[in-house]
DNA sequence: CTTGACCCTGTACTATGGTACAGGGTTTAC
DNA sequence: GTAAACCCTGTACCATAGTACAGGGTCAAG
């Protein structure tokens, strides 16, 4: 059973104009027309879209994602290389999620600091910011 | 002792089109000028721009940075409401470290199912990833 | 008193990730 | 058999966060 544009869409909660921009931008194969030039979609275009939405959430441009599908693009073909760059993306990803921890414990420095305040003292969230600033790199 | 926009950028390394930029927005207070129009910074205005780099390393906008600035000009309840902002802040940057950290998962049994596939074995990085796609949302 | 480095404003342009609209053609339901 | 709802392409537009450039004025050294 094949899915129109717009029932892909609403499958996967995205904008119609947004699967046709991912398809010009080279994320999203051109599908199958029909004899008028409707796009026809098989299911695995939903699951592609949430994918795509999913690595987004993660702070993955279209432009790395355009990268990870290609890994399944040449499934089949030369696994090794795929093996290798998938190894690069988990070395990305750690990074990510160090970096993320960095900036989350001088959040809770912060909000911390901002707990332990006497009641007349003044909001020290802005002067640790500001600290950080002269602190940091 | 006062600072030309061109002393500012360089010691907080920032663009001299930046700065003014930010003045556009409404972030940066406009300073004084001498009589030919030349901006005149006191040495505070470095420290603002590193409070503005470095909360925009924490994740907050533009947007939310002029917010921030904002209350620290209304002091009192203030700071009670940049703890709340730091603090929802902090959930949405613990949500983005559980994603990555799925998200990495995710790419090591992709790179574990490449190890260990048999000769004959097609590369198994379609459905791992579309799994992932599926399990998400 | 000219040269070069700096400053000014205003406008235009970049990249990213979309979203909207114009002006058509097609399909479906009554 | 027609009206609504859907699809097509192409182009223009939005926000965010800048960056560049044109066409001037200003300042300090030699």
């Amino acid at each position: 059973m094949t899915l129109t544009i717009g029932q892909v869409a609403a499958a996967a909660d995205v904008n119609i104009q947004t699967i046709r921009y991912y398809e010009r931008r080279g994320l999203f194969a051109a599908p199958k027309r029909t004899p008028a030039g409707y796009r026809q979609y098989a299911e695995e275009a939903v699951a592609r879209l949430r994918f795509i939405k999913h690595a987004q959430d993660l702070g993955f441009s279209l432009r790395e994602i355009q990268e990870l599908l290609g890994l399944r693009v040449r499934h089949g073909a030369a696994c090794d290389a795929v093996e290798r760059r998938t190894r690069q993306k988990i070395e990305v990803v750690q990074q990510k999620i160090r970096d993320f921890q960095r900036m989350k414990r001088t959040l809770e420095r912060l909000a911390a600091a901002c707990a332990v305040r006497r009641p007349t003292a003044e909001c020290p969230i802005l002067e640790v910011l500001e600290d950080h600033g002269d602190a940091s790199h």
